[in-house]
DNA sequence: GCACGTTTGTAGGAATTTCCTACAGCAAAG
DNA sequence: CTTTGCTGTAGGAAATTCCTACAAACGTGC
């Protein structure tokens, strides 16, 4: 997911708090990620970015006190370095697209899109690549997911549903016949071709679109 | 947390994917709960809540199509043993809270409470008990976390700041001299203590009052 | 001041998870 | 036909989650 080895320092601006724990718990659980600094206010944020030093800022368009716009042009001229990643609350019009682009934003991500899409552009635009997700989609971050499914096996499948559902490892391995290591590394291979990383992920995909009567 | 052995049947109406995922990836980190559907608006709850059957709904109080009231309402009308969690955008006044109440909801956590809130009342109305956090705190859940913090012995807290810091076990093991299974056992009593589940949580917790210079 | 209960420091176990590597067989592609 | 890659199989290391255990120290009640 990233190339470089060093640990993306992240600052994060989101005004409601339950969003931000939310938020912040998913991110945290990649230890590529190292948080530097959090508020919920864009003063607060412009007050600690000196010394807090992020390399990554993800902010929301609309704040308790200011736009998020405004908060990362004044960021961004004390830091041209730094890269924004925007969360509008609605699919950003061309328009209003063109404005954050000129301003240097680096990306934009909805807040109708999947989390997945969140995690995916903060490692992209750390390497200083743009990336515009409400607009189009350069390489359609998480809509493959449908088309990787389709490229597991069926065994593959076969465990994937049954992990899903949460049957303990060692069950699944005894109902399959074959040993537990073997059950994991289809889960790993799993959860590469899925992209996913974590056994939520995987619960909620296959029940959104593989499992529909659940136990 | 829970009493009970059965799995808590959950629903999620929230309006916005990201948020929603958010939270749900978070959730299903639990095993006792079992999502028996989500969906972003208040029509499309009410016609899928006959099949899923959920134990407990949580519902934002302002969906896209609808309030939140209204759908809990009409919910309860048909399931008068739904438990529904109400997410209000704002802290709730008594007035629209004895309306809420009125309506049978059994609780009311606003956007701006930190998400181990949301997470106690969960389990704790699942029980039938009825908890209004956004005016009272009946037992203040995830306050008692700085007292708790002081509860913490020295060496706890010395493993609590050195695992925060996202150093491997073996090597705080090396460098203080004890073996892994100890540095485990810490960190097991670190995390019962202060009532958490998972890494992240302590990490965001340590950096916002134990940690001020993070690395 | 002594005795009993709790806390602290220490450690082990079992099952899972995350991330790797390995390897044989088969299928597809050149 | 041979090379390349995918599939089924399995092992290891480290971490996590949830337990139990036990001796020393601490403290509070009486």
């Amino acid at each position: 997911m990233s190339q470089g080895n060093r640990k993306l320092r992240l600052y994060v601006t989101i005004g409601q708090r339950l969003f931000r724990d939310s938020l912040l718990f998913q991110l945290l659980l990649h230890n590529e990620i190292d948080l530097v600094g959090e508020s919920e206010t864009g003063i607060d944020t412009l007050k600690s970015l000196e010394s807090a030093r992020p390399g990554v800022l993800i902010i929301e368009e609309n704040l308790p006190d200011n736009d998020g716009l405004t908060i990362a042009e004044h960021a961004l001229s004390e830091h041209p370095a730094l890269a924004v990643l925007l969360i509008s609350d609605t699919p950003v019009s061309a328009n209003r697209l063109a404005i954050y682009l000129e301003a240097g934003i680096k990306a934009v991500v909805s807040k109708h899109q999947p989390i997945q899409d969140l995690v995916k552009t903060l490692f992209y635009i750390r390497n200083g690549q743009v990336y515009v997700g409400a607009w189009q989609k350069p390489d359609a971050p998480s809509q493959g997911m449908l088309n990787a499914y389709n490229a597991l096996s069926g065994r593959e499948r076969e465990v994937a549903r049954l992990i899903a559902s949460r049957i303990p490892i060692k069950d699944i391995a005894e109902q399959l016949g074959v040993s537990c290591k073997t059950v994991h590394s289809y889960k790993d291979r799993i959860f590469v071709k899925l992209g996913f990383e974590r056994l939520p992920e995987l619960i909620l995909f296959m029940k959104r679109h593989h499992n529909g009567a659940a136990a």
